[in-house]
DNA sequence: CGGCGAGTTGAAGAGCTTCAAGCCTGGTGG
DNA sequence: CCACCAGGCTTGAAGCTCTTCAACTCGCCG
């Protein structure tokens, strides 16, 4: 999908660079030049690495460094007093996380492994220096703090407005996108989801049980078939017109507008 | 509330510079030296009013200038196709929304007056400029995404996983606070509140009906008071424990500790 | 082969919605 | 000055979506 990769940098695989998966997102939307691409590859900073099920970032905690996913999926969640628990944004591969370390040094939420996960950490100093590098590198980084608050806002909506049949279609139509650009476990029509239904529910304000009776009821009227944590989407468009799912906030083709305008 | 503005601004009120409440939002967060004021108070613009119930903003539409709210109340939200509507987000005098217009070109939300409000209209050439002025006004500026990014999950959490009381009286809670910093019709233990119970519904993911329901059972409880659209709380401490409402994320102390481990 | 995490299913019940109607307040015009 | 209108608020009753509680199944790993 990335356009014009370096090919010696795209086609490694198992000894990607840390920095590899961060590469494919931001160029996916801005054109990085050799400089610019360099840049990204050479960043300096720390590989670290967490079990499924244990958190990357607690709540209350104090930040330290800006933290950018490797490889794996994670989710950002906030845990109530009593046990209730709201996922509000699913974190995958070469997606960025506090980069407010650079203004609050105190984390509002938590950040948990879903799979195993790889982590990048780099320092605020080192973040700031790439950030400033080049214009185009600070567009691409401001860039991907654009969409990750336009899916906190769908987020929202899903949970105020829509049904549990919408929500769960809207929601893995979303991850389908998204898993394209950075995962490999994507086909055209499908992908690996590595969420459990507990894990959808907690994302979509719903209980297990009614999450597990929502896909059953999906799958039955012809719209998605499952296999192990594997989605297919046998009528993704029924689906999305289902769901009142429409991609513009994930603002793909704004690079392009904007180079034709300017 | 803000700390050692500028007294001649600061007591300025019929003819208010239109910089103004963006001066408040950004000085209450972070000390801005009396040059930051004075580049914050001369930054160039247009200003613009509308009038209640209109669009400021329609989702689709190209943007052209970020935009900051001088005076009035107005919301971000998001029509679905069948009419569902969800409010996203209350913008408050001082916040500045669009600031994604430097790097994505077309709004995937509408944001509509809900008093007349005035707005403060900054080219992306001007707003490029004092975001980069110095480095402190360049994270007074962060700091505000910083928050109403914050806002964002604190929504999703609401409309996810709280009832309908906990979502009403965390909602409370959270724009007391919010006008205390930049609107006049605050006090201590209340404030007036000019969302509609049906703005209040389409922000929580209700029916107006059950908003109202909710709202008097607040009452009864002993919790809130209402008279017009004021809202008075009657025992906020015991309102925000019932809400599980935890004010850190306003990160409202950040600054100072950062001032303090530097 | 036992146990554990994840998924599945049924039945009863709660919270919120829907539909329907009436009320109250502030603004407008005769 | 009062009648009237519109928008917002209030209330009741029935019904639907989703939850709760409880139990069972499946696949996998030690």
């Amino acid at each position: 999908m990335p356009r014009d990769l370096d090919q010696k940098i795209l086609n490694s695989k198992e000894d990607d660079p840390p920095q590899l998966a961060l590469l494919k997102r931001l160029h996916f939307y801005t054109n990085l030049s050799k400089e610019d691409q360099a840049a990204v590859v050479n960043l300096a900073g720390i590989i670290r690495q967490y079990e499924r099920g244990i958190d990357v970032v607690s709540a209350g905690q104090n930040l330290s460094a800006t933290l950018i996913m490797r490889s794996g999926w994670a989710v950002r969640y906030k845990a109530l007093e009593d046990g209730r628990r709201q996922i509000l944004n699913v974190l995958l591969p070469g997606d960025i996380f506090d980069l407010q370390v650079l203004v609050a040094a105190e984390a509002d939420h938590s950040v948990m492994a879903v799979t195993n996960v790889s982590v990048f950490s780099v320092s605020p100093s080192a973040m700031t220096e790439i950030l400033g590098k080049t214009a185009t590198l600070t567009m691409a980084f401001w860039w991907t703090q654009v969409q990750e608050e336009a899916f906190l806002r769908e987020q929202i909506v899903r949970n105020g407005r829509q049904t549990a049949k919408e929500r769960i279609g809207s929601l893995l139509l979303e991850l389908h996108r998204r898993a394209q650009i950075v995962d490999e476990a994507v086909q055209h029509d499908g992908f690996k989801l590595p969420l459990t239904q507990t894990h959808i529910a907690d994302a979509l304000g719903l209980t297990p049980i009614h999450t597990n009776r929502t896909l059953r009821a999906l799958q039955r009227q012809g719209y998605i078939e499952r296999d192990r944590n594997w989605i297919w989407f046998k009528d993704a468009d029924g689906l999305a017109e289902l769901c009142d799912f429409d991609p513009a906030y994930f603002h793909i083709d704004a690079y392009d507008r904007r180079l034709n305008s300017d």
